[in-house]
DNA sequence: CGCCACATTGAAGGCAGTCAAAGGTGGTGG
DNA sequence: CCACCACCTTTGACTGCCTTCAATGTGGCG
């Protein structure tokens, strides 16, 4: 089945036999979300974490006066929320589709059966949950230490650097979500990035052809990510 | 003996027999550091992680200009780069002791083999994980999404409530960490915040004596914590 | 007593957010 | 097929919070 394969692939799930796979399957719950739909709220009591089957998720924080932080942008086999199993039961933010998605509920407690019973699902979650902490870390020396073009040339390198481990022409790449979003995950507005990506571009650094980036400096791009201005 | 005490307290070993925290306390290396010596950097090799037995150590990054960041303020009975055991294998940034510290250092490779034989110890490490995990996204929160007033005032708040619980007299606490410190820890820099201070305090909503602080009125101040000005 | 790190205050400048408006783009339904 | 509409993007002018720079104040400790 398709969804058995879409858990397949997630991370949280590897290097289990497809009868464990099948176990965890049983537990879940597949739901359908509309874009625009909220999947769950900051302070919301949380039962239970999300496995992303196809579609893409935003996490996000809102401030008092609406301004939106985007803390992670949810791919297709990642899980999210997996730490509300453990901290409290509330969720730390909100969760919305970006497009349409499909996600597989697991309930905390037959989860956490799972885990007991599982040292390998225990050592999956740590390695995710470190590599969770090490983003986090990343974000916060972003929005702390960095501006906005050194942020988004640190985010530029590191599509570039996905994408050509993924295949094509080097250095050209496609923007994951639109330029709004991309400035709520960068911590800023669209008017800024805006701005900043005309910077980049005007000093020859990138070309912009609506989504598509062509990176032309790599390294007077990386320069820019180190933080450096004048 | 002593330090065998001092890690029993330690969340990580929770739960665990005498007989396992004494294998623990077997493979770890006790090391102490002075004042403003480096424990790690930033980018180095990371080959095990550590847990604070006393003294009190930042964990921080720094920008191309020479800011600071703190992540976290460790203090005794509380690990620190643990998740450096499960992604690469480099330290994320700096961690330095803010006073005379013991440590007890743990190498990579024995103690996974102690993790793979107790499920115990697993379950331990993801509460911790999800633990900072949380810490990290209120830090996202703070730096992205509220003004130097407010991160302070939740930070007072947060102290205050853990005063409390601790003993003493209700809403009368003393800073951690010196003021420079604290602004570090809250994405400024020590005159932004005195200013700060100075705000809350010609608001009656704060006493200041030095590090001690008093609380006038945590109604005003949590109105100032969730981000409201004007 | 005097040093040194920490803390406070003032003045000035800059990065980024806000407000406003116009142009572009994709998708949907008629 | 096209026209409309919602949403995204860009540009300009302005404002404000925070950093920078500079100087003075203060407390602890050798």
């Amino acid at each position: 089945m398709e969804t058995r394969k879409a858990l397949a692939k997630a991370n949280l799930f590897s290097g289990l036999t497809e009868l464990e796979i099948e176990q965890i399957e049983g537990i879940g719950i597949e739901k359908s979300y509309e874009k625009g739909e909220l999947i769950f709220s900051d302070g919301e009591k949380a039962a239970g974490f999300f496995v992303n089957l196809s579609g893409q998720v935003k996490v996000y924080k809102l401030s008092a006066d609406g301004r939106e932080q985007i803390l992670h942008i949810i791919n297709p086999a990642e899980a999210f929320a997996e730490a509300a199993l453990f901290t409290g039961s509330t969720f730390p933010a909100f969760a919305e589709p970006l497009t349409p998605s499909r996600l597989m509920y697991f309930p905390k407690d037959r989860f956490l059966g799972l885990i007991q019973a599982n040292p390998q699902l225990s050592l999956n979650m740590i390695a995710g949950l470190s590599t969770l902490l090490r983003h986090f870390v990343d974000l916060v020396e972003d929005l702390s230490l960095k501006d906005v073009g050194a942020r988004l040339s640190t985010y530029l390198l590191e599509l570039a650097s996905r994408s050509d481990r993924a295949q094509g022409e080097e250095g050209v790449f496609e923007l994951e979500v639109t330029k709004t979003q991309l400035a709520s995950r960068l911590g800023t507005i669209s008017e800024t990035l805006s701005r900043a990506f005309r910077r980049l571009q005007n000093d020859n650094m990138i070309r912009v052809e609506g989504r598509r980036i062509t990176i032309l400096n790599r390294e007077a791009l990386k320069e820019m990510a180190s933080g450096w201005s004048s």
